[in-house]
DNA sequence: GTCTATATGATGATAGAC
DNA sequence: GTCTATCATCATATAGAC
């Protein structure tokens, strides 16, 4: 941070390395099949330093999801997203949501396996979804301002529609190119079938 | 199943009380933070009684997977479904869906939880989640043939949505009352926004 | 701040009586 | 088939040297 020739990268802390083996592991194996020793040694650290530094090993956990909160940038994404056309605007927004996704891709990963158990995960997790959708709702509103008259409602479930998608294909099918995917939901959610029926 | 003057409901058999129990309890705290102790108090029987018909805790897992596997007479009801207009059809097809997904909650949320620990449990996972898709396209195409004519990989994707979307909606969102959920689903899938830009 | 050794408790699984 | 008692192991967490 002052007068260092190197970069902070080589003189990672203890704790950040605790915290990324944690977090690491946690989403691999979840909270409780991952040991203490486990994650001392995936951070190179002897196994009594993870209590110097956090309490329990829960605290492990709750400090991973309170200090590494995801997503946030994204709010300031949409803010500057007020691109020409729907179809481009809900693909850039698309793909910037994929991005967070999979850059915080352990953290999600861990809220979806951990939100049954505790329930601060199981709050984090539902509060992050509602401000979610409400942020791609208003998004959505402001884009088809006079291009459609579909009731707010159902702004709000396309929005649902939306991240869901996201979350499953980003998380759980997790497919080494999602681009094809996303071109396809936004141009069902645009379009849909129109059926002539 | 011969003579007996009562059902079979009383007469439940200890095995599969500790498979319900098992299952229960997997799905609301996961496989690792059950223990074998608190599968045998919720059945009601002795904790040694588990390992006369289980050789691990691990087999009580698969077993319950394997035997329960959830879903299976959705293909035969898909079958039947051979309603007027398309929009009737889906919304039966999503209630359907949605109610099957519902009786076998826990089994689902098993396998949301444990399909990144467990090889067999992922292979098992996918399978499902691929066959159900093939059946769910498979579907959407008889029913809108003549009447759309969006290429077939917008069908698959249009069957990844629906399926995708109740999954989400039914286990992890989980609200009281899904069926204004499904109507607005459905509406999407089928007219999209229909954009006039 | 870092590391070693260990206490304490719980867990999956077994042996064997009934 | 059912139940009790118990073993062997391993986990979290602590004490205390450096």
């Amino acid at each position: 941070m002052t007068t260092d020739t190197t970069p902070d990268l080589p003189l990672e802390e203890a704790r950040t390395r605790i915290l990324n083996a944690a977090q690491t592991l946690f989403a691999a194996h979840g909270f409780n099949a991952t040991t203490t020793k486990a994650i001392a040694e995936a951070a190179g650290v002897p196994s009594g330093l993870i209590f110097y530094y956090f309490p329990s090993k829960k605290a492990l956990l709750t400090t991973i999801l309170r200090e590494r909160n995801m997503l946030i940038e994204l709010s300031t994404v949409v803010e500057m997203l007020l691109v020409s056309d729907p179809r481009t605007a809900l693909l850039t927004l698309a793909a910037h949501y994929m991005e967070a996704l999979r850059q915080h891709r352990e953290l999600t990963a861990i809220l979806l396996r951990e939100f049954r158990s505790h329930r601060e995960i199981a709050d984090q997790f539902h509060a992050l979804r509602e401000e979610h959708i409400v942020l791609i709702t208003s998004y959505v509103q402001k884009l088809l301002k006079g291009k459609c008259n579909a009731p707010e409602q159902y702004m709000q479930a396309m929005a649902r529609t939306f991240l869901y998608n996201l979350i499953v294909i980003g998380i759980i099918e997790d497919p080494p190119e999602p681009h094809r995917f996303i071109e396809e939901m936004v141009d069902i959610l645009l379009g849909g079938f129109a059926i002539n029926a």
